[in-house]
DNA sequence: CTTGAAATTCATCATGCGTTGAACTCATCG
DNA sequence: CGATGAGTTCAACGCATGATGAATTTCAAG
């Protein structure tokens, strides 16, 4: 009965425990995946993940930095005619988290839902990797552009959240090309309608001077 | 040294374990939130929470069933002129979650993100107690009323993650009344504009192409 | 065939958790 | 005053977790 060493043939252990931790994190989130149920899901001593990975951190950075690869996605989301853009983004994201390669997204998001770790990592991600290379694709007034971009993602990660994290129906098994159908269209509109006058107060108008707290504007 | 046994004078120490309670489920959500931490801030022993909760499930929801009360809000939110419905959501939202007592509703949706029972509970307190209102006040094609609430929901809880759980500038701090003039008119549009036509593929019409997608519950 | 490195496991530590039951202290009522 | 019970704490149990270091087995190079 052999019980420690080294296992016979030529196995990629690494590459199994990197898998079951990216179905782990994706499924309950960082907090809530175990380095134990990790390593029993991918059959392997829970030392052994240590040995690869040295901390829990980093088997996340890990497991997330293999599928992730915003650097061609996002440049190909972005290019095309300008009045598609909303279509073209909302698209990517569902076949992203759609394709087994979209677990790693699905970890990611959900973790920073509940771990603050994991939230600046995600903001991060967002803010260096999309919406620079947002703003500077499509056409952006730069006073608008924050707002206009954090309203866009704000559409889409609430597509995310029901379709993906919370599971509500319809939203979680309606048809791909349907909620492209009837998301797209809102997206488009918060990166081309003119926003409200109000809209003024808070960002580029500088009118009355004050930095950090907006204008208490009522209608 | 004294050290255990009643606290001189009449101390609602119930009502302050309560009280902690809802600022760490509502700042953490409801695993990552120790009956130890609530019970350190209320300034009172871990078990005197069990004596007065019996477990931490119960617990949360005494914390949540207080000032969660939408049996007034939802139906205030939704009478009224239809073409402002959008408008009234969307204010009715953020007014609930930036006054104290929206702690509760915080703390229910942060929990939800990564804990399976809270999710279900807010699944249920979600159908149950506004989407069927929702589609009883707002005349709504019932063959389109699921799919559209759910949209509704969506943008809403877009706007929620953005400005309260990973608190995206400029949303986190962005005036109240821009987030309702930039979003409003989006979710005025979820529940007004003609839906398209690949819709018809998803709620009842068996159009071409939905060989491989999947079968929507509603039906 | 030897040797050393890599892969893998075992046993263990320290920590924090939810929960329990017994003990202690105070307020109140007779 | 004495009794009763509610309020409150202490000490501990059992469990799960992330992490570590030594021990064991296999592989590959010399």
């Amino acid at each position: 009965m052999k019980r420690s060493g080294r296992r016979p043939g030529n196995q990629d252990t690494k590459a199994s425990i990197l898998e079951a931790a990216r179905r782990a994190f994706a499924e309950k989130g960082f907090d809530q995946s175990s380095i134990r149920a990790i390593a029993g899901d991918a059959g392997v001593d829970p030392a052994l993940v240590h040995h690869y990975f040295g901390t829990k951190e980093k088997l996340f950075l890990a497991a997330m930095n293999a599928p992730i690869n915003p650097g061609e996605l996002i440049p190909q989301a972005l290019s095309g005619p300008r009045e598609q853009a909303g279509e073209r983004l909302v698209r990517m994201a569902l076949t992203v988290w759609d394709s087994p390669a979209g677990s790693a997204a699905v970890a990611m998001f959900r973790s920073a839902m509940s771990n603050e770790w994991t939230a600046r990592l995600l903001r991060e991600f967002v803010v260096t990797q999309i919406l620079r290379r947002a703003v500077a694709s499509l056409v952006l007034d730069p006073a608008e552009a924050p707002l206009r971009t954090s309203l866009v993602a704000t559409q889409i990660a609430g597509m995310m959240i029901g379709r993906y994290v919370l599971r509500i129906e319809p939203m979680a098994s309606a048809d791909r090309e349907v909620l492209v159908a009837a998301i797209a269209p809102n997206v488009q509109r918060f990166l081309d309608d003119p926003m409200p006058e109000v809209f003024s107060s808070y960002n580029g108008g500088r009118a009355p001077g004050a930095a950090g707290a907006p204008d208490p504007a009522g209608r």
